[in-house]
DNA sequence: AGCACGCCGACT
DNA sequence: GTCGGCGTGCTC
């Protein structure tokens, strides 16, 4: 455009001839100020200034560089209409644009931003730059959708522009352009349906449907579907007129309550919010809940920022999923975010799962939520008979030795399979199988270090602590020398369960084919966790076969998650009225274990708690994670002002990536050594930590790159041993 | 991150 | 008096 930049006439611009003097007279002298050779009033794209609140305040999305910091720009007239807060902007942004040659502005690249605020004034002492264009007049960012960004970006010590990448999908003219369809009256009040299971299930639906916000805890049961049950709660929030959002952990599970909603509410009420839907599609749907003609959503954790008109519940399901925690910077757990959402936007919070984390254990201990159970007759009525099958009896048991499968288990595939089918719940195949003696079943250990030796897929026997090489094992306990891996493949156990039982179908379902249902005959049914098709009319039977290598990961949540993927397979299992029968392979001594046998995940939850409690482990404390070059690090946590009570652990070198295997997120490059500190403050200190981070990060990066490489922040880190 | 500004030494 | 080296700091 060759009027930009043009200098302006003598006495001001013509059409803000009318605007209130002392806001022209401030802008006027932003300009006056400007550091040019010849100091003269701009004007911009010679054109006047917007008359009412000239000054847009824009985030500019420039990654992390900025962190939370506004900038203030002039709104030129013609774009004083479309210039709204909430709308996608660009403007010019850079160090260049203060070259003056030839008496034109040049230089800095246009970047996209959101305008925040439209002001009367602006407390920037420079020269004031002018929009360079409203990217489209949707008003994307609502003052709701900024102040739930803005909390997360706090709790997680990220920038408010990493947040957002997260919250507001990318624009799809296309999407934009089509109206979206007018909204439908809310519905009535569904009946309370199976939620007479649960005690206060009807007092809480009901509290709902008038309005109320309550918050709980749900140790959801076998039987009727939990979509269905969700669906209920979703349709009840909407009856009393607002809206209410659910977050579940992947696209099938999405899809369950998709349909539950449609069963229940018909269509046109919900949005379904999924990667799988492809962008434009994506944007639509979020459109259309942005602009109120949808009030409920379900949807993946990306649905978490989901903008749904006056919310009256926010519900997320199977928490201790850790598909629930997101990828990008900062990584907001869904959870969290959803608890962020209930306490800003004072609505009714539901946490749902057929098992129970130490998370959502503290939100009712701590008397924040509360319990939504069924009580021990209704437990038993649902819950499928559980047996184990430990050390002592693989010992004894011959048939086991031989077959890989223990007598218990193929005792109750052949009767499961009598009457429908069988799941068989094995290990993913990136759980690197651990070596034990064949003879003695002493697991095989590194000569060096002690860790556990693992065989990876060339036949060679590594360390997976320190990574060495083991050419010549044999074992130290009775001296023999041939190995075996202690659990077995997926392909491998359904090849010989196939062989075993000839006359029935085997189906397979994981990382590549995940099957949805299964229909109610007698099948073989192989699955890893979390891919277990729901069979129609439920598994006659399930056999947990990975129990031993869920419990031995050097991880806190080893038994939470060993507990949560047992529980979700036999949760698909018939109650044990018709026979239900479920086998797991451990230790019956182990607390998991138990906790599976007795059908009592709350219970489990809420003894690791008290255990994380006293250790002064996550989430009663709070933690983070610093993780850079060593010297990044140590300089990094002396320049914090750290809360006075925290307690730094560590450093402790970070294991680089095995060569071959793609890098993670927080893994040093190839070549370099890192370090990981971790922070910890007791309960309650939190935000303080977060934000002692986020501004020791910020004076980091205003310092520049000369004085040393960045470090990362992670604060919750997940894979703390 | 770019990118311009500025202080200081060397050269026409 | 003027050119240009890189160190420092800002981006509305």
């Amino acid at each position: 455009m060759s009027s930009e930049n043009e200098p302006p006439r003598e006495g001001g611009e013509g059409g803000a001839e009318g605007a209130p003097p002392e806001q022209l007279a401030l802008i006027r002298e932003s300009v006056r100020k400007a550091k040019t050779p010849r100091a003269k009033p701009r004007t911009w794209r010679g054109a006047a200034l917007a008359e009412e609140l000239p000054v847009a305040r824009v985030l500019v999305d420039k990654g992390v560089l900025h962190l939370d910091r506004y900038f203030d720009y002039a709104v030129p007239e013609e774009l004083d209409a479309q210039a709204q807060p909430g709308v996608r902007v660009r403007v010019r942004f850079g160090a260049g644009r203060h070259r003056v040659r030839e008496g034109r502005r040049e230089g800095g690249g246009l970047i996209d931003g959101f305008l925040i605020e439209r002001r009367a004034e602006t407390d920037y002492s420079g020269p004031l730059a002018a929009l360079a264009q409203v990217v489209s007049p949707e008003p994307v960012l609502s003052e709701e959708l900024l102040g739930l960004t803005r909390a997360v970006a706090d709790r997680y010590a990220g920038s408010l522009a990493d947040v957002l990448q997260l919250a507001v999908p990318p624009r799809s003219a296309a999407a934009e352009k089509r109206p979206s369809p007018a909204p439908l009256p809310p519905p009535a009040a569904p009946d309370t349906g199976s939620w007479t299971r649960y005690e206060h299930g009807g007092a809480f639906l009901d509290a709902l449907a008038s309005g109320g916000a309550p918050r709980a805890v749900w140790n959801a049961l076998p039987g009727p579907p939990w979509s269905e049950e969700l669906a209920r709660a979703v349709a009840a929030t909407l009856a009393s007129g607002r809206g209410a959002l659910v977050v579940v952990p992947d696209g099938r599970a999405a899809a369950r309550v998709d349909a539950a909603l449609t069963a229940l509410l018909g269509p046109g009420r919900h949005a379904l919010l999924t990667a799988d839907a492809g962008p434009e599609k994506r944007y639509a749907q979020w459109l259309a809940v942005r602009r109120g003609s949808v009030r409920a959503v379900v949807g993946t954790r990306a649905a978490m920022f989901a903008p749904v008109r006056d919310l009256g519940l926010v519900a997320v399901w199977d928490d201790g999923d850790d598909s629930l925690g997101e990828q990008h910077a900062p990584q907001p757990h869904a959870r969290d975010v959803l608890l962020l959402r209930a306490a800003l936007d004072k609505c009714a919070f539901l946490l749902g799962g057929f098992s129970c984390t130490v998370e959502a254990a503290q939100l009712v201990e701590s008397g924040w939520a509360r319990p939504l159970v069924a009580g021990r007759e209704q437990v038993r009525r649902a819950a499928p008979l559980v047996r184990t099958v430990g050390d002592d009896d693989l010992a004894r048991d011959e048939a086991a030795r031989a077959a890989r499968l223990p007598t218990l288990a193929w005792q109750a595939a052949r009767e499961g399979l009598r009457h429908g089918p069988v799941l068989v719940q094995v290990p993913r195949r990136g759980y690197v199988p651990r070596m034990a003696c064949d003879r003695c079943r002493a697991p095989a250990r590194c000569r060096h270090c002690s860790g556990p030796l693992q065989g990876q897929d060339a036949e060679v026997l590594r360390c997976g602590w320190c990574g060495r090489e083991e050419s010549a094992w044999h074992c130290p306990e009775c001296g023999g020398f041939r190995l075996r891996a202690q659990v077995v493949g997926a392909r491998r156990t359904a090849e010989e369960l196939g062989r075993a039982f000839p006359a029935v179908p085997v189906r397979t379902s994981g990382r590549e084919h995940v099957l949805d249902t299964v229909p109610g005959t007698p099948a073989l049914v192989v699955s890893t966790p979390g891919a277990e098709p729901v069979a129609e009319g439920g598994y006659a039977a399930a056999l947990l076969l990975d129990g031993w290598a869920m419990l031995v990961r050097p991880d806190l949540r080893a038994g939470e998650d060993a507990l949560r993927r047992w529980i979700a397979a036999a949760a698909l299992v018939r109650p044990p009225s018709e026979g239900g029968t479920v086998v797991v392979v451990a230790e019956p001594t182990l607390r998991p274990v138990q906790a599976l046998v007795r059908w009592d995940p709350v219970g489990h939850a809420v003894r690791e708690l008290a255990e994380r409690a006293e250790l002064g482990f996550p989430p009663v404390s709070r933690m983070a994670a610093v993780t850079g070059p060593p010297a990044a690090v140590s300089e990094f946590l002396a320049s914090a002002e750290l809360p006075p009570d925290a307690e730094v652990l560590g450093p402790v070198p970070v294991p680089s990536t095995p060569p071959g295997r793609p890098r993670r997120p927080g893994a040093p490059p190839p070549g370099e050594h890192w370090e990981r500190a971790l922070v910890r403050v007791p309960p309650g200190t939190g935000a303080a930590l977060a934000s002692a981070l986020k501004a020791a990060q910020a004076a980091r990066m205003a310092r520049g790159s000369g004085s040393g490489e960045a470090v990362r922040v992670r604060i919750d880190p997940p894979d703390i041993g």
